[in-house]
DNA sequence: GTCCATGCAAACGATTTGCATGCGT
DNA sequence: ACGCATGCAAATCGTTTGCATGGAC
């Protein structure tokens, strides 16, 4: 069982019933969209406001709890924080599936594609820090 | 030499000044944002406007002449299509840096921030595509 | 000469902000 | 009880659109 009350307060946060909504949300679904979180809570919390959702992403994202998943042609999805994997994004539905690799090289990935049935189109790599001329 | 027009023709596109000065300034520059490119091209030709490049990006984006590099954080950044590689995004000045790495592990991304004096934070490794849902 | 592309201004939509109130601690 | 978090409405910012004019072919 996870313990987001205890997360959020570790991180320094409150523990609101909006905050324990976005992360359980996310636990659940996976990926999401601000919208579609805004969408699922309204349902649960009715008087809940978008604000607070872009408020609490915001947040969540600086303290390191959730990580946004930018995608080419879409609004920014978002996932907790996990260890490392890869993700599939559908250029059609944007739709993102997480998926392991041990060692990626052009075939791998082919394979992995091959297994999930995806129409593998092009591959994206980045990697996320300080450049030399920020440092210091 | 490059031969801009010529790519924009085979495209499909008409070969105007504007389309060749974002090409250009892609060449020079390797990633630019939609300001960036703005504001460089409203030196060379001052009576260039935002919308012009909002839409002629979104042409070449379709035409698959560059591709959108989205980042974590940040507004996306443009690229003109070329062979598969890596980014090293600073989070701190949102810089871009183009690297290539032929196995891609644990080990060799960390070999390689560290030949790049690169603090590395975090990687994303995206694929594009349609998924099984989506097809046919 | 034709048709696509440009530039301008207006419209639109997404995101942020300010502030009074509510709630977690 | 204190101070951060919420919800609302207004403000702001990025992006798109419509249309008359200009330029590539």
């Amino acid at each position: 069982m996870n313990n987001y009350h205890e997360l959020l307060k570790s991180s320094g946060l409150k523990a609101t019933i909006q905050r324990l909504g976005i992360l359980e949300e996310l636990q659940k679904s996976g990926h999401c969209s601000i919208d579609d979180i805004y969408t699922t809570l309204k349902e649960k919390y009715p008087s809940i406001s978008l604000a607070t959702v872009y408020k609490n992403i915001q947040t969540l994202v600086e303290k390191r709890v959730i990580i946004e998943v930018p995608i080419s042609g879409a609004k920014s999805k978002y996932e907790l924080k996990k260890q490392d994997h890869i993700h599939l994004i559908c250029q059609v539905c944007n739709s993102v599936e997480d998926e392991s690799v041990e060692v990626v090289t052009q075939e791998n990935l082919m394979l992995l594609a091959q297994k999930d049935s995806f129409i593998l189109s092009r591959s994206q790599i980045n990697l996320y820090g300080v450049c030399r001329n920020c440092q210091g």
